[in-house]
DNA sequence: CGTCTGGTTGATCTAGATCAACAGGAGTGG
DNA sequence: CCACTCCTGTTGATCTAGATCAACCAGACG
């Protein structure tokens, strides 16, 4: 199941880095990342790190697509978030040297770096704008956070639920030969239930009632756009 | 309405200084703060700033209470949570450079400084420990608001309104002559309901249904805890 | 004295949870 | 190969927490 294979390659090279953290270091510094850093090819199911583990380091993904899980005090477990290309994860844990407060698997095939401690806590002393950048990702988190958290107090399930169709056609979507929009759902049903805060069944009703209203086709995992126009108005988004 | 008085103090002898950011500075530094710093006495209803508005600084609450109000597309403006004694408000929006998310308004009799971002921009480059704590800070507001989130997921109103009940009484509780176990709820019902994200009638009713079960006695916004360990076993509060 | 605002109550409605049944793979083991 | 059990997803029936709509009350305030 944990089909893994190791490699390496140099993070000056990745084609990511202007849009992480480590912008702002230098080719020495960079290499102090690599020589601390490890690189892994994962295939779907692998778990980076278990809620409850305490921090060891910071994963770096470098292409693909990471879940959040986490699991309550009754033991269900459900997905809170996905991280995609580009983005760290883990980073709030190690930096306030706490537990994980959730699980991260892996969603699809993915390639990922960790970082060992050791070498993030000597840049963070040598290199202030490091702590600088991180502080804007988890300013940026919360704000995500929030607006989710109000998102599901004022909108219904359903439109919540074409709002995150929109966001995934946002990263992963594409025109087919006939020109209609598209985008595969990266993640199971009851996953995105979990994303959506509802339960399997309802998540079932609400695919039910959108493709009955004619708003998209759904096969699969792969979504069809019918109404596009009226799919970003009812996720509620303007422009 | 805004029956404010200013006045000056310095931020060496404040009592909260050891709770806040500004902890690692020097007295040099603290004098810098103390410069660029407006302290203000100010009565409920004063607004210190507007959502919306660009972000001038940090507003430091010296003592007293301070709510945040969300107001969402419809304008429906509802209590999203509060800060008191020793804790700084606006700091995201000032350090990511964009407006405040939500606007801050005194709930009781508060002091509060208002410290000028030129001289917190000067002291966040000078000094690197400053960046780190604003850091933690965020993690901390994230965790928080991660808690709240998977709490309004998990628990009926009951339990949430039982559990803010004791976080008030963790912070303004007292024991009255009887030994009853008491607290002054600092919010208005409809706050109250918006802290919870319920509806005013949905809080009324609540109200209600506790009282009749017998587990607290409410006078007007005076709250006696009749059987505290059934209060913090719904509440979802082991210890 | 009327008006307004905040809070309570009643009646009703509904989105979504819950419980139960079932259908299609995907293994797994004989 | 079939029989068996899982596991995910779909559907139906029912239940319920909380929203919504409407009426009302009390204190504040012009």
């Amino acid at each position: 199941m944990t089909n893994d294979e190791c490699q390496h390659s140099s993070c000056l090279n990745c084609p990511s880095r202007h849009s992480t953290e480590w912008r702002d270091l230098n080719a020495q510094e960079l290499e102090a990342i690599d020589g601390a850093k490890l690189t892994r090819r994962s295939s779907p199911g692998t778990i980076l790190f278990h809620q409850g583990d305490e921090a060891g380091g910071i994963y770096c993904i470098q292409s693909g697509l990471v879940g959040l899980r986490h699991i309550d005090e009754h033991g269900n477990s459900s997905l809170v978030k996905t991280c995609s290309t580009g983005t760290t994860v883990g980073y709030q844990a190690f930096l306030s040297k706490t537990a994980y407060s959730n699980s991260a698997e892996i969603l699809i095939d993915s390639e990922v770096c960790f970082i060992h401690s050791s070498a993030i806590s000597r840049l963070l002393v040598e290199n202030p704008k490091l702590g600088e950048r991180f502080l804007q990702h988890s300013i940026s988190d919360f704000n995500e956070l929030e607006s989710s958290y109000t998102r599901n107090q004022s909108m219904d399930a359903k439109s919540r639920f074409l709002h995150i169709l929109m966001v995934f056609y946002r990263q992963y979507g594409f025109a087919d030969n006939d020109g209609c929009p598209r985008v595969d759902i990266p993640v199971t049903r009851g996953d995105l239930a979990g994303l959506l805060g509802i339960q399997p069944e309802s998540m079932s009703r609400t695919l039910r009632k959108v493709q009955d209203e004619g708003l998209v086709a759904v096969n699969d995992r792969r979504v069809t756009f019918l109404r596009m126009d009226d799919v970003m108005n009812e996720a509620g988004i303007a422009e």
